[in-house]
DNA sequence: TGCAATTCGCTCAAGAATAATCAAAATCAA
DNA sequence: TTGATTTTGATTATTCTTGAGCGAATTGCA
């Protein structure tokens, strides 16, 4: 019996039975506890299965993943406290940029009702959104499956073909004095082309960005025309961009 | 025996019953394990079977072993004949289109393992293909919740600044005098825009499909290069189609 | 809190499967 | 037929997988 079957039979037993026991297994397949924990353990590396003491259990969303609903988990209270925030920026009617962060994601379940238009690169966003009230235009290009996303040059000129009333966007760094910085270049990229077709600029941070610096820097803080961040925040640090001229909604 | 017969007792095989050892085949066929071991290499290299130590696995099992179970596709045996004909003519290094129909879709499983440059309009396949070899280039514009796809002007537009080798489209209807048709019309318009841009157009379409009118005519049938379908086809109506230049792989 | 019983992951060794290489056989073209 | 090409088989070195032992970590129970 090798590993492919192996899994094949775990997944099935777990979907059952919601959750299984490692001795359980090695009976049920004929092989050693340890090959059955090494089984376990690659499975939910890959978020198949959520890993026990002694066993696994079935996790929600594996099957079908939207694998960045785990990811989300981090910081989570705070995140949805700001998008909470954003969501009454909203308006029905607006024509919104969305792009591809892990905190601009769980903006979606606070816009799932309202009728507007929402132009985002981010496929996480558009599969939450399928069926709701948004109407969804999806940015095309080159599809970064890390980031699950979509980046690119063809990517930029899309999106500067439309004009929106408003973009929320995340950011991996911001600095009153330096403005925006980034991992990567590609989603600086996209930010860049969705602040510059915006009306009004939204950056969605918790507080653990504000005045941090990453390698990259992209823009001046003058691209955007406000901070959603969360309760944490020093106020001293707030009121470093409120001179500059920032809207701070907390 | 050669390799032809070889490759069909060996997919055969693994049809029925699921995965296959190595030394089972060799005994089956009477040659030695590593020609067995030759074969399963080629055929994975196709998208055919899924490799494994010491044998092989159904591709489907593989890939998604736990929504096979409970997912009763309508006429999933013939789109998988279908889909694994279409993956042969696929090339590491090709340029292809795909759109969004339901037999297209299971073309994704067979192609995971190529190098090759996708561009389509289906959310599904670009899910499927996450986390693959598969370049994934993705149409922008208006998302149809319903079709779970991507379509309208912009798309049309988007697609044609791509050039592909091959476009592996679906279709609801085809018949040898009038072409092909629909059931919408944007549908309609997505087909043309892939098939304008490809080299050659294969149509995957189950025998069912072969010799029915749709509401919405809207291409003639020298569109396409090319027929991918099932055994059930009627050879007569096949010829018809030959006879009007159509390639028929079957 | 502390203790006992599991459970875990790490390392090592044995065995199986594989890829690589080369020789033999079969096939094909002229 | 001859020579070239392809296919098959055998051998060997390498890689992969499995299972066991052992110390460390975690859990359950008192």
């Amino acid at each position: 019996m090798n590993f492919p079957n192996r899994k094949r039979i775990i997944l099935q037993t777990v979907e059952e039975k919601g959750s299984v026991e490692v001795k359980e297994l090695a009976e049920l397949i004929q092989t050693s506890e340890i090959t059955i924990r090494r089984d376990l353990t690659a499975m939910a590396a890959d978020g198949l299965i959520y890993r026990t003491h002694g066993g696994a259990m079935k996790v929600g969303l594996a099957i079908n993943p939207v694998q960045f609903a785990n990811k989300t988990a981090v910081n989570s209270e705070n995140k949805d406290y700001i998008c909470r925030l954003a969501a009454q920026e909203i308006n029905e009617g607006d024509i919104i940029f969305m792009d591809c962060g892990s905190t601009v994601f769980r903006l979606c379940q606070f816009i799932r009702n309202k009728r507007i238009q929402l132009i985002t690169n981010s496929l996480p966003v558009v599969n939450e959104l399928l069926d709701s009230e948004v109407k969804v235009n999806l940015v095309g290009g080159e599809v970064d499956s890390k980031r699950q996303a979509v980046h690119g040059l063809i990517a930029n000129e899309h999106v500067a073909r439309y004009r929106a009333h408003k973009a929320f966007l995340g950011v991996d760094g911001i600095s009153a004095q330096h403005g925006l910085s980034a991992h990567s270049e590609s989603e600086a990229g996209m930010t860049l082309a969705m602040a510059s077709q915006a009306d009004a600029v939204y950056m969605l941070c918790d507080s653990t960005k504000l005045e941090k610096d990453k390698y990259f820097h992209f823009a001046p803080l003058s691209l955007i025309q406000v901070i959603v961040t969360d309760q944490a925040a020093n106020p001293d640090v707030l009121e470093l961009y409120r001179e500059r001229g920032v809207r701070i909604v907390n």
